[in-house]
DNA sequence: AACTTGACGGTCA
DNA sequence: ATGACCGCCAAGT
């Protein structure tokens, strides 16, 4: 397998535990790409392509903005689904982002 | 083949 | 605090 940058952000996200949110900056950084977030976004939009299902709704900005919102096919898709998890967004924003933040590199711990 | 854009983020002014 | 620019890499035009 070629582990490529996009595969690695995919199994990040699948990652992320329902009630949670990350930002791509977040993901970019624990795959030792920070400067790279934009690729993150890049490859949520390849994610549509990938094989199981990428809970691509669960990856917001660092603002906690659901940027990606317009790519669910709709406005209020990706809001419905983070509610559907316990998520309060309001104006398009996650409230408590600070609290529902889930750091990669925190969480999966990369100790060796 | 070259240029522009893109679901971002950090730094500089 | 706000605004603008740069970096990173891939894909679309």
């Amino acid at each position: 397998m070629e582990t490529s940058f996009f595969d690695q952000v995919y199994e990040v996200v699948r990652l992320i535990p329902p009630g949670r949110v990350t930002s791509y900056g977040a993901i970019a950084r624990y795959l030792g790409a920070a400067q790279s977030s934009r690729m993150v976004g890049w490859a949520m939009n390849n994610s549509h392509s990938q094989p199981g299902n990428v809970p691509a709704h669960r990856v917001v900005n660092r603002n906690g903005l659901l940027t990606g919102k317009h790519f669910f096919g709709g406005n209020l898709v990706m809001q419905e689904l983070l509610e559907s998890e316990g998520i309060v967004v309001e104006n398009d924003q996650v409230v408590n982002f600070r609290e529902k933040f889930w750091d990669p590199s925190q969480e999966l711990t990369i100790r060796d």
